[in-house]
DNA sequence: ACTACGGTTGAATCCTGAA
DNA sequence: GTTCAGGATTCAACCGTAG
């Protein structure tokens, strides 16, 4: 297949790189779609040493919130009008994340994920974490394609033995939002690619994706998982 | 029944009564729990007439920000100490609510209310409303009483027929508040009574409650609901 | 195609001890 | 004192296997 470009960046690719330096080389008003997974900003660990040791530490996750507002503030610059925006986020840093979102987009919805297991926390002083949240936004305004979907969404979450990154998300939730805010061969951007659930969903759905990753090993997982699907 | 007095409050009424009036009646760390449905400032109206002119319009629904800084800030001081809030918001001002509320309280979820049927709103360009959030919260250390329940919780919506408020809560999902982070005797306080669903889910539950609602005509159906408890 | 049962897990939080 | 890192703890819900 004849490679794709978008100014200098070539499409369907996972590339190596900073989000800020990658995301500079894009065109204004030249994406159809933004989804995308941001550190959540809340120095992720996870209870189990074997997924500690299974992956790198997060980059980003602590101290960014000068990176998320510069990322959505370029989000919002390459996107087209009349386009959604989906963000990934949990409930400790919503108000940080909804401000910013609204500096940029017009927020829709606050996407409730709720998933089929729920995780640990303060067992004697807390309900259960079950869910995280997605914000969902337009920039203009962006027609939904499929048939009404309410604000919350039941998805099982990747069983851990599959898991390929220590936050990744399901394809069916990414894809369900790729195909209810895009066309086919629209250009999905995810400037927190991880081991590329966005990319690969945007290619199952016969959309063209652009997407960038600072750590190494997940991009070559990624370009592996993308490999896998031809 | 004698009455029962906590300063120069009587215990298990629906005062008409301003609320900051109100509360500054109660004594310093002398109520057991908070539960309160405040107006979500997003000036509601609902879209079917029959509502519309059912209910009159939710006082101090729209700038009354100020109205829930000082407003939680006193639930804080009347709380004892090692105790739980819930304060139901929308994700509409979540942001705001969220600050406000951890200006004075310990957040520990922002648990998800999932309604059985969606509402209206932007049918082409939004996904269905089918939650609302509850801030849930310790002024010290609360442990919850109840066996361990998921921050997303289904539970049905009072069908509109029955309403007798246009934001009543059911007393099913207050009730499991109630029960999870109080006891028996405690006194449970709302300063947005409404038609009194606190008060009866308190009552039902054997605890005591102290309630305040300014408009005259919800402090009758209030009353008239707790009477037909007894 | 069922149920029963034991093993596993979780965008977590608490607690302890060191710096 | 205070912050910080690392190990221990917790249980409802899910998973796989067996019956």
């Amino acid at each position: 297949m004849a490679k794709q470009l978008l100014g200098s960046i070539e499409l369907n690719r996972v590339y190596q790189l900073d989000v800020l330096e990658g995301i500079s080389l894009i065109p204004d008003k030249s994406v159809g779609l933004v989804v995308t997974d941001p550190p959540y900003l809340m120095n992720y660990r996870s209870n189990r040493r074997v997924q500690r040791e299974k992956f790198k530490h997060i980059a980003n996750d602590v101290d960014s919130h000068d990176l998320i507002t510069k990322y959505l503030a370029e989000c919002q610059r390459i996107l087209k009008d009349d386009t959604a925006v989906y963000v990934f986020c949990s409930w400790h840093n919503i108000d940080f994340f909804k401000t910013e979102f609204e500096r940029n987009f017009k927020l829709k919805n606050i996407i409730v994920w709720n998933k089929n297991n729920h995780g640990t926390g303060d067992l004697k002083g807390s309900y259960a974490p079950k869910h995280e949240f997605i914000l969902f936004g337009h920039k203009g305004r962006s027609l939904l394609r499929e048939k009404r979907i309410p604000d919350v969404i039941n998805c099982d979450k990747i069983p851990s033995a599959k898991l390929t990154h220590p936050t990744e998300k399901p394809t069916e939730l990414l894809k369900l939002f790729i195909r209810n805010s895009s066309d086919p061969g629209d250009i999905v951007f995810d400037g927190f690619a991880g081991t590329g659930s966005t990319a690969v969903s945007a290619r199952e759905e016969g959309r063209n994706f652009i997407t960038f990753e600072i750590e190494p090993e997940y991009v070559e997982v990624a370009n592996k998982r993308l490999d896998a699907l031809v």
